[in-house]
DNA sequence: GATGAATGAGTTTTCATTCAT
DNA sequence: GATGAATGAAAACTCATTCAT
């Protein structure tokens, strides 16, 4: 169907793609975004000054593929886990905190390019949707487990929403404090810090 | 004492010093700490070129100062909160809640520097201990409140140590919450939120 | 093996270099060093701003690449000089004086440059090996011609070091006299006067 | 005649002049007449900053101001020396040697001044009068003595002329040995080299 | 598709000079 | 006379982008 080569063409031109994204992230990791230029990018990776125009057009728009490339991969990890949790609330509120702090997300390089891009968010608009689209997808899907867990209660005293936002929150903050201090972020901990908290709303579940 | 004049001169220069300082906060909420350049500070503030040079040697120390005063102006106001509450470890807490919520704090352009920092704080270690100070601030402070609070209990199930990192964690990540989006939060019901989690640990503190 | 098109970038590229060189030793003998900008040296190409840059990273840079270029210079047609005189002391005597007094070295390009880095060589020691390499060579040279005339003599009254050193010294005062005035400047009497120097230490070898 | 105090103020003026000139002289042989630039010559001196401007009107005009201070010592030393040496030819040009390497002209910072003001000559015409008064001084004096020393011969085959251009070329060419190799001269030797330069020409007069 | 030399707008910084105090 | 904050022109350098090869 293609001419010959025209698949080995293509896949290198994926991989230039590719090793452009991990470049920038790196270097966003590195040095920071705002110290991140075409030169620093392409010193990770060998390849031509003209590469980065050729397969973006500009650097601002490689900047927003690395944005999508990292949301992409949240968002697909966290779906796995979501769809392996079978249905029952306690297990998905599992899943979705094993998943938070899987280490193939909460990561040095990511959460540099994940705090970069949030730092900028409102000067760059282009970034907004692929930070958006963790903050929409955990507010409904952790509404929906606490709902859940509340209409299995009785919690008379909790309110799904406001607990929904407790949880959201704090698993924010566990990533920024691995962010700032990774060295000294224990992960098995903080994942009991949000069990716990589990454990304070919803004491049924959560053994009690 | 000082030469006559002297005092005129001395308070417009501390007066341009700061003028400096708030354009540069302006100018990162505005576009971004990675596009905030001398220019964009002077444009806002009218004086001339030489102005940052002259007060803060580079745009880099300037940047820095920025990280101080926003870091002075947070630890003060937490300060005050503190010591305003009284002993008892439930109205500090209530403190400390109303305090990082205040308007004060809480504001775009507030959140907009903090979290500018915070995306290259490993880049630029410069603005490290502006950034810590209010993480070891706010450990100590809120560990001793769940310390008395589980003196005072019996909560038998709560461990001081992780429901701290939890409440930490909430704060932490209402302020992301309102820097990605301050048209949607809702201040009190973010306060809300965290009284309801001090609810979930501490029932016989803040009601049942 | 050059891909097409190879050959005539690099030429490209290495003629631009020169070029810069080129315009730099002009602006030095036009403006003097501590007057030479970036822009001076480009108006005489009519390169882009960023060429320097990208040639030599900075100015510095290029000022030194300068400094190794007359360095060179000389000591290649000093080099031929020699080569080409043939074994007779007196013979290469000749030829020494005949060739630091050629146009192609003492001309006011060449001596405005000369003597503008000796200014600042005790400040910019990146200058010195350039500076250095003419002593060395001339030297270790005129001492050994020295040495063989001495030795041909009788000439018990002449210590070849220091008849070395006066030649040399001689030598560089002449330079020192053309660069000061190169309008009252008379070359061929200039050589003269060294030959004449040569004549009262070593007069059987220069005619008595 | 002054009014009290006064005569306080004008000294301390010149006082201030005088430490102004100093000080860039100083600035010129640690940093190269190029990189001289006011806060380094007033950083020296603890004076304020409108001083150099106050008592100079630029900084230019400074610089002027030291070529023709460094000229009017040498000059008024020369003087000196020969006014002391007597009539015969032979204690004027030893004067004029002792004269030319006394540690009062020949050090570090002298030599730097005088250099650096040399390397500009030709951009700076302000600079030229100071560097010219000594040529034309030695040019006359040496020039006279040779006379001399020829008319009291016989020497047959030495010109006067060229002779005495080969006694300042070596003068010369002697400073520049010191300037550019200030630790490795020997003051003594260099005297001795042109002595025997002097032996060499004038045997009769010099001992032989 | 790939290269990397070239461009030039825009950046930060330096610095001689001015001038209100 | 003396001060030093302020100015703004000019300096060196950076860098995303272009484009001939």
């Amino acid at each position: 169907m293609d001419k010959p080569g025209a698949k080995g063409r293509e896949s290198s031109k994926e991989r230039h793609r590719q090793m452009l994204i991990d470049a920038t992230a790196a270097a966003i990791a590195e040095h920071g975004l705002a110290q991140v230029s075409v030169s620093r990018i392409l010193e990770k990776t060998g390849l031509s000054r003209g590469m980065i125009n050729l397969h973006f057009a500009t650097k601002q728009k490689l900047l927003v593929e690395v944005a999508r490339h990292y949301s992409d991969q949240y968002i697909g990890s966290w779906n796995s886990a979501i769809a392996a949790a079978g249905p029952r609330p306690e297990d998905r509120l599992r899943a979705v905190i094993e998943a938070d702090f899987d280490p193939s997300v909460l990561n040095r390089r990511t959460m540099a390019v994940w705090f970069a891009f949030r730092g900028e968010a409102h000067s760059v608009p282009d970034y907004m949707p692929f930070i958006d689209s963790r903050e929409a997808r955990m507010n409904r899907v952790i509404y929906g487990i606490c709902t859940d867990l509340c209409a299995q209660g009785p919690y008379p005293d909790v309110d799904p929403r406001r607990a929904a936002n407790s949880f959201i929150a704090a698993l924010e903050g566990l990533w920024t404090d691995f962010h700032l201090h990774p060295d000294d972020f224990r992960r098995e901990e903080a994942r009991e810090v949000v069990l716990e908290m589990a454990r304070a709303y919803f004491p049924r579940h959560f053994r009690g």
